[in-house]
DNA sequence: TATGAATGAGCTTTCATTCAT
DNA sequence: AATGAATGAAAGCTCATTCAT
């Protein structure tokens, strides 16, 4: 009954300028680099985020980053997949402790909001990458959304879930409403000093999953048929 | 018992080179840019846009646009709250006809939608805000969620929406569902030549308002206390 | 029995970039650029001179450039192209006053030293460009070399130039005399002061005029059927 | 009566790095670098070639590249001087076993343009020279020049050639002529697959030496004063 | 009001060379 | 003797903005 989405595809480890796989040194500053990208991504977006101040933050030579990416466009689509992946490990970790039907979701969206409140690039980058590389964008969301979709429909076999809902307009639905209010109460809100919540408050959390439970609970006489 | 949101700003129509208020051609010369710009923005999105490619769109010289704009980011902030402002209008517009509070609701979404397909600037635009104008891209939601917001307590009060739901994050979850729907099923989906569809699908779209009927529907003892 | 070639190429006068023929000022500043790229290619090389360096030496700015031509490639085409006209016109003007077929090869290289030794660029830029711009190097000679081969097919038939040779290769030998010539002594050889010659050596231009008046002069059993 | 040069050098066998004589390995290490710069140099010319390219061609890694080499422009220099080494060895084989004057000078040129079928590198890397190493580009065409010079002298001083001409001159003109007669009847002449002809088409060979033994030949008044 | 030639900061990318292994 | 990861100077090019007309 679980809806963790699976894991599969493996980082990426081959240099692309001689195609030859990464030595332990490679791999660690193909790694710097990656989270060098995510952290100049998410303060200045895409666009103004440059392989210079990149290579910088990640305190290597500028010329060094062509022999770990072709691009720029090429390094924000590896972490994007690389995000993407970790965020869907880390719900995944997280449903997979929990009991219930109600349990699971609750943990889902938890450790979603946790990796968004940690990872800010990731709900950052992805909001301007639709001409960036729109293929990057819906692998990202469809990737997500998957998950949530069988969860759906494995609840709905044993009754945990309306029968009548769409398990696919409904998991988009779900992603969306994770989006937006991470985006509106994890990233947009700031403490005297300016900073934002280390975590999504629990009132904010507790009502947005009261609505969800509401939307997807079966009715009564939904056990019968799945139609009222 | 609308939710309908009002609309309170006019047009700019001052030149920001002169200060002194646009003649009628001006009027129609901004107006042409703006057009030109929801185009180009729409296609390319903001950063691939660039003047030259606005001013040949709408026909002007490339001198011009700065009669009527003092940047391209003043053009996107005047583009992104002249959307606003029309989407909402569209919003209303459905609402204000409609007699139920489901129906209000029903035809804000289909108003949206409709929206959305016709101006696929307002939604691509949007996303890529973020880094571009942060302060337009929160004005643009708070004031969709804050119509939303406003109906969502009086149906409450009187008794058409779960009164434990709170408005405000009931409001950012409907506004996120909406997006990304609408990104979904409007926007990526691709008829064979690769033409978006002209509206929603009714079945996604019914789909959808099943999930949130489920949602703010005021359960059978919800009217005691407000709480199970 | 002029060997003049006919020039027939107009110069480009449209820009690039907006695709509109040139105004005045734009035709001074690309003869400007193409001034400047005559002596930066000259003085440097194709690889060695940049855009910058053109703009500097031209004194206008770096994104002028662009204005006038695509690329570092597209001026270095139109320079040859340009150069070869003006040779061409150059050798033809001196030819057309000699009298004799002696005369007017003496005058059409006498031309051709002349502007070589004006135009070092010429020389020294055609015979990098193999890699550069192929097509332009071939269109460069064959333009020169068609002038000097139908020039030497009316010789031929008048009888002042014998038969038995044929006027595309002995056209081929009479350029890369030149240009070889041309090189060894006028370009390589300096003064005390490091300062090229400005014209060929009367000595040297004497000695070459008299190989070429053996090759090419009619033996005297040649005048009855044009074979030995 | 032979114009064949004489060759003095010998090959560079001391290690850049070290100083020290090469092994046997070294020497083949060496060769195999030459021998792909010769390659890549011919197809590419010397700008677009790099060190990665020779040293992958040569199969052998990037650093080796410098034990071997100062620099990009010294392999250069080796491999000009290299090549016009074996062209003048190919050049004086094929002369010292010719009969006559006029065998000799045919055979100097089949050699010539042998080499340059076989060796399109030696054409190629010398036209765009100027710029990459003057010296280097002096020194190749003095040295194949000298031994024409030579050749000529002699063959005026036993009467087989027109004692008026010049033999610098006359030198250059040959060499001047073969190399754009190389050029354009070698190798931009390409057959139907692309390739280009395997050596100089035999009539347009005899129609160059035609040209030729009109310009050497004495003339019949030429044994007594060497003036018309 | 309208124009478009001119500008230069700043971008992404290449590659000869170094050096620790 | 051999390697290849790392470097950064310098290149070509774009485009928001200015300003003289």
């Amino acid at each position: 009954m679980s809806i963790s989405p699976d894991i599969v595809e493996g980082t990426e480890n081959v240099s692309p300028a001689t195609g030859r796989p990464l030595t332990k040194r490679g791999e660690a500053t193909r790694r710097r680099l990656l989270e060098a990208a995510e952290a100049v991504f998410a303060e200045q977006g895409y666009h103004e985020a440059s392989i210079v101040k990149i290579t910088e933050r990640a305190g290597i030579g500028l010329g060094t980053f062509y022999l770990y990416f072709d691009s720029k466009q090429s390094i924000f689509e590896s972490l994007v997949l690389d995000l993407n992946q970790r965020v869907r490990h880390a719900m995944a970790e997280e449903m997979d402790a929990a009991g219930s039907r109600l349990d699971a979701e609750r943990a889902g969206f938890a450790g979603f909001f946790r990796f968004t409140a940690e990872h800010p690039a990731l709900y950052r980058v992805v909001r301007e990458a639709e001409f960036v590389s729109p293929e990057t964008l819906r692998q990202h969301y469809t990737r997500i959304v998957d998950g949530y979709e069988r969860g759906l429909a494995a609840a709905q076999a044993v009754g945990d879930v309306d029968r009548r809902l769409d398990p696919a307009v409904t998991a988009w639905a779900l992603m969306g409403m994770g989006e937006l209010i991470g985006m509106r109460f994890l990233l947009w809100d700031r403490d005297a000093e300016g900073r934002a919540p280390a975590e999504m408050p629990v009132d904010v959390f507790d009502h947005m999953m009261l609505f969800i439970d509401n939307a997807l609970a079966p009715r009564t006489h939904d056990t019968e048929d799945g139609r009222s």
